[in-house]
DNA sequence: TAATAATTGACTAAATTACTAGGTTATTAT
DNA sequence: ATAATAACCTAGTAATTTAGTCAATTATTA
C-alpha cells in the first residue's frame, strides 16, 4: 500500500464517476474523461493513464465513440478505496532484502521488516472496508462545508482524534 | 497523510530504536544511527535527515558524543505511527484549488475534494491509534515467519481480508 | 587531547509523478 | 460514406520527491 497524490487523483476521479453516472433518468450514462478532467482539474492524458489501469483491474468499463465514456464495472458498494489505490499505485517495496531466506533471524533487521509488513497489511485491510458507496452516502448526511473548514471533523467519526500526536 | 517508502524507513527505524534501546539492565541506552543503519540497511545520512525531523517533532531525544545516540522522547505507547509518518512526510496537498472560497458549490469538483479530505482524515485517525508499543507487543505473541510467508495473515486481525477487492 | 557521534548544509543520482504531444481505433450521427 | 466523438496507445519530458554522498562543525566522553 502506497498513498500519494496519484492515488488521490484516482479516488477523486472514481468518486466523480460514481456521482456523475447517475443521470436524471434511471439509466447509467457513460461519463467522459474530458468531463472528469474539467470538473476535477486533472489533465486528460493523465486520467487516460489512470483509467487504463482501472479498466484492466476490472473497476470500470468503457464505451467507445460518441456518447461513450466510462461506467463503474461493479456496484459502488463493491469498489473499495484500497482497490482503486492498488490499481494505480505500485505496491510499496516491502523489504530491502526481498524475501530471501537468509534474512529471518531474530536480529533487529527482519523483526522490524515483519512488523512493517503487518502494519502495511492492516492499513490495506482498513481501506478495503471503505467503499465508494460509503463515501458517497456519508456525504449526503453531512454539511460538506464543515468538513473542510471546521477543523476537519469527520462526518461519521465524531470524536476529536489527535493529529500529529 | 502520505504513505511512501520514506515513511516506511522512518517507522522501521523507530521500531528498531524502540527494540534496541532496551538494554540488558533496566536503563535505556542511546542507540546510534550507525547501528540502525547497519541493522536496517538504511544509509546513515538518510537516517540523519529523518531523525533531524523526528527530533524537531519531539519524538526522539539525542545524546551527543561517545556513548551517545538517540532515545525515544516519549513512552512507546504515546508514539503513534501517524506521528512518525507525519514528521518525515510533507502532508499530501489536499486540493487543486487550495482552500479558495470560490470553489464550494455543489458541483462535482469540491464535493469530491471534500470526500477525499474526509477519507484522508479517517486514515490519519486510524493510524494515530496504532502505537510503537502496539507493534512491538504484537510481535511477541506471533510467529514472525508466518506473517511474511503465510499469505500475510495479520497477527491480531485473524480474519481473511479481501485484498485488491 | 583524541575519539565519538550528533548536527548542519550543499549538492547529486535515481525514481516517481504529472503532464504533453501525436497518433489509432471503434462507434455514432449526419 | 463521412465526420465527429471519445476511448486507447506510445513516447517523451518537466517537475518533484526520494535516497544518497560529501564535507564540514559541535558537543561530549574517555
Amino acid at each position: 500500500m502506497r498513498l500519494t497524490t496519484k492515488g488521490r487523483f484516482a479516488v477523486t476521479a472514481m468518486l466523480d464517476l460514481a456521482i456523475s453516472e447517475v443521470s436524471s433518468e434511471g439509466a447509467l450514462k457513460p461519463v467522459t474523461l474530458a468531463g472528469i478532467s474539467e470538473r476535477q482539474d486533472i489533465s486528460l492524458s493523465y486520467l487516460e493513464q489512470l483509467f487504463s489501469r482501472l479498466r484492466r483491474q476490472g473497476l470500470v468499463s468503457s464505451v467507445r465513440g460518441p456518447g461513450g465514456g466510462y461506467n463503474l464495472a461493479k456496484e459502488k458498494a463493491d469498489i473499495s478505496v484500497s482497490a482503486i489505490i492498488s490499481a494505480v499505485d505500485e505496491d510499496i517495496d516491502a523489504t530491502q532484502c526481498g524475501g530471501k531466506e537468509d534474512c529471518h533471524g531474530t536480529d533487529g533487521r527482519c523483526m522490524t521488516h515483519d512488523l512493517w509488513a503487518t502494519l502495511n497489511f492492516k492499513i490495506l485491510d482498513y481501506l478495503s472496508g471503505v467503499s465508494l458507496a460509503d463515501m458517497v452516502d456519508s456525504q449526503q448526511d453531512c454539511d460538506v462545508e464543515k468538513v473542510v473548514f471546521a477543523a476537519r471533523k469527520s462526518c461519521d467519526s465524531n470524536e476529536e482524534a489527535v493529529i500529529n500526536g
